[in-house]
DNA sequence: GAGCACTGC
């Protein structure tokens, strides 16, 4: 195809972009070696130019030009752009693929995906066969996906024995990112190359404030703060929107309750046409808000009037507003961390990094200068926030990697090639739990269910409930189940207390209609009653229940549906019976999953979980099983929760004698044994010696009540009492500061 | 006796 006869309209307008000036210089660069960086700000063209580029230079003569994108939007409308701008069709030359659409064809040569897509596509095809280009974008973000990425193509350059053999000519790698450690990046691929593009943003003003100071690391008197500045924004500045960020749903509404008693006018929420406060429109932005309530924060406010949109971090990248001028930045924001010491996961609010709260001042400055004002000191910015977020590999649970990169022939995981290593126990913890669940063996190889387990996008434990319920073919139980408890949660309960009141009630009754013992089969029915609803949304809103969830719920079941297919007509699968009723043939596949999250009864209300840490729970009071009076002695949950208490939520009774073989399990290997395993592989004589070791350490007479006594006598995590004394004294000053 | 940020396969 001729580049004259193919002159689209936008091309003038593609060579405004900062990149263009660059344009010979990056085809050569990317001619001449394996790996280039390229930096660049918002605005510069990088990630729809440079694949055109590429396209245009002949890269695609031996294999597709992939770029990667961490989220499915941006993946969906930069390939729109990049179709628009190539004037062909969406889906022949350009095309995108993010789960639950694949919009590419045999056509496709530009391929943009989401990082995902295309770790799934590596465990497919090692070698990337099909691709000449794969460019990494945003990798500044550090998504643990792209960071697995960035690990998997180094590794596949750094040994050539090891490289794929299915590849004729030599991959080209490009990484993306703003300009943040871009040595590091460079210094990770044998010092490549750096390309520096320039941004087209405009300068933002910022200016630090006097309300946060070191000593507030766990006030909440931010979001009084916020809001008096918000308003000081409003009276003093010049026209222009306000984006205020804070940390979560309940801040956000009080936050815009406080503006607007503070303008003394009425409630947002009842009287949406008018929302104006003194020419200025208070708007609450978050994930779980209904889509057409968000949609109405893109359309611009009307003559004379200002916006002010009240934010979580979803407005840092995710959405993009504009007309935005102010900031007015909390400094805070809400991470979940993965804690391996006690195996939970517990949510909390904590200071930003200097990197991101560029990234919020930047927000301001995308259609003219702006200004940012931080309600925290210099000080503050200096003793209490990191230089940049802590990446999410380094903060979340590792099961599920592990085992894919175990599926992908990396038997090391722990030496594998991190930009930023995980800590070992964190590797650890994971290779523990895979071992339970059967998809490694103690040498720390993948099993044949390991195999299986890895096809599946969920977590391991699921899974492996989902394919015992294969093998004893009742997976029309578990699909919907795991379906439901990986999406987000899909019961409503809303802020106003009359409404509250209605909504619990609904959700009691959909719980009573199974028994009102065992919430994994209320998400079942709730699956079922709305699937065979004759309207469905409307289902939904009068019971209280997520529509937008319960829908994704049905794409994912499908998805499974079609995995557990494929596989059952590919492998052979084992086949099992089981005579006994629905209920205690769905709890029991449910605990070949879940026996690592046993709790038992200790005194009262108290449970003690059984995974080795001996953790004091307590059921959450939106469970079933809250306050039942009914023998409870054994109990599996779904999550834990950490705030005024520790509790776990989705939980059904179990008896003990179903979990009583697995529990076993739960001590049988010693982790640090497993790390000197998982290092590398062991020779057969290593392994008779550890096997002997361990033999040895295996003491017969010590029975699983006995241990379990043991585990119980343990005390509680610091880690936990700490995030607890935390919320406890945030919820304090809560109160304080609304009784003044 | 109730406090779930945001992504992604």
């Amino acid at each position: 195809m001729s580049k004259s006869a193919r002159r689209s309209p936008k091309e003038n307008e593609s060579k405004q972009l900062p990149i263009y000036q660059h344009k010979t210089k990056l085809i050569q660069a990317v001619r001449e070696s394996s790996f280039l960086v390229v930096t660049g700000e918002t605005g510069s063209g990088k990630t729809t130019q440079l694949p055109q580029y590429l396209h245009e230079a002949g890269f695609c003569k031996d294999g597709k030009i992939g770029i990667t994108q961490p989220r499915r939007v941006a993946a969906i409308t930069v390939a729109q752009r990049v179709a628009q701008e190539m004037q062909c069709t969406l889906g022949r030359e350009v095309g995108y693929q993010v789960r639950f659409d694949d919009c590419t064809s045999s056509d496709t040569m530009v391929k943009y995906m989401t990082d995902g897509c295309l770790l799934r596509e590596i465990l497919a095809d090692p070698g990337l066969s099909q691709y000449s280009v794969v460019i990494l974008d945003e990798v500044h973000e550090r998504s643990l996906n792209t960071d697995i990425l960035l690990g998997l193509i180094k590794k596949m350059f750094s040994n050539p024995a090891n490289a794929p053999k299915s590849r004729s000519i030599p991959l080209k790698v490009v990484v993306m990112s703003a300009t943040l450690e871009t040595d590091k990046l460079s210094a990770f691929f044998s010092n490549c190359a750096v390309f520096a593009i320039p941004g087209r943003t405009f300068p933002v003003t910022c200016m630090f404030g006097s309300a946060v100071g070191p000593k507030d690391v766990e006030s909440t008197g931010y979001v009084k703060e916020v809001v008096k500045v918000a308003l000081d924004v409003h009276t003093s500045e010049m026209a222009g929107d306000i984006l205020v960020f804070l940390t979560g749903q309940s801040e956000i509404e009080r936050a815009c309750d406080l503006l607007y008693e503070k303008a003394e006018c009425i409630d947002y929420r009842y009287d949406v046409q008018d929302q104006t406060v003194e020419g200025l429109l208070i708007l609450p932005l978050y994930g779980s808000m209904p889509t057409d309530q968000q949609r109405q924060i893109f359309q611009p406010p009307p003559p004379g009037i200002r916006k002010c949109v009240v934010a979580t971090n979803i407005a840092a990248t995710s959405l993009t507003i504009n007309g935005i001028k102010y900031i007015v930045d909390s400094g805070f924001v809400k991470q979940l961390n993965h804690n391996s010491r006690v195996g939970m996961d517990i949510l909390e609010v904590v200071p930003i990094s200097k990197s991101e709260a560029q990234q919020r001042a930047g927000r301001a400055g995308r259609t003219s200068a702006g200004k940012c004002f931080r309600i925290y000191t210099k000080e503050f910015w200096e003793k209490c926030m990191p230089e940049y977020t802590v990446p999410e590999i380094q903060r979340t649970s590792l099961t599920a990697v592990v085992l894919t990169l175990k599926c992908l022939g990396v038997h090391d995981v722990i030496r594998f090639p991190y930009l930023d290593c995980p800590e070992e126990r964190f590797i650890l913890e994971a290779l523990k739990q895979l071992y339970q669940f059967d998809a490694i063996d103690r040498r720390g190889k993948v099993t044949q269910l390991g195999e299986l387990m890895v096809e599946f996008p969920l977590h391991p434990g699921l899974t492996r409930a989902l394919l015992k319920a294969a093998s004893l073919d009742c997976q029309e139980l578990l699909l919907p189940v795991a379906a439901m408890l990986s999406v987000e949660n899909i019961f409503i309960r809303p802020g106003q207390p009359e409404e509250q009141k209605e909504a619990d009630e609904k959700h009691r009754k959909l719980a009573a209609k199974t028994g009102g013992m065992n919430d994994f089969a209320t998400l079942l029915s709730v699956f079922q009653s709305c699937k065979s609803s004759d309207r469905p949304s409307v289902w939904c809103k009068e019971n209280w229940i997520h529509w937008r969830a319960l829908k994704s719920a049905f794409s994912v079941e499908t998805q499974l549906r079609e995995i557990l297919l494929r596989l059952q007509q590919k492998r052979d699968f084992p086949v099992e019976t089981f005579d006994g009723n629905r209920s205690e043939l769905l709890r029991r596949c449910l605990c070949t999953g879940y026996f690592t999250n046993v709790a038992r009864r200790s005194v009262g209300k108290v449970f003690c979980t059984m995974d080795g840490h001996g953790s004091m729970v307590h059921i959450h009071p939106s469970s079933s099983l809250f306050d039942q009076e009914a023998e409870l002695n054994w109990v599996i949950f779904h999550d834990v929760l950490v705030t005024s208490r520790v509790y776990i939520r989705t939980v059904c009774p179990i008896r003990y004698e179903w979990v009583k073989d697995l529990l076993p399990k739960l001590h049988e290997v010693d982790v640090y044994e497993l790390s000197s395993v998982a290092r590398e592989e062991v020779t057969d004589e290593e392994m008779i010696k550890w096997e002997t070791r361990e033999a040895a350490k295996r003491q017969p007479e010590v029975s699983t009540e006995e241990v379990m006594k043991k585990l119980e006598k343990r005390s509680n995590e610091t880690t936990v009492s700490d995030a607890r004394a935390r919320y406890l004294q945030r919820k304090q000053q809560r109160q304080q500061s609304k009784a003044l």
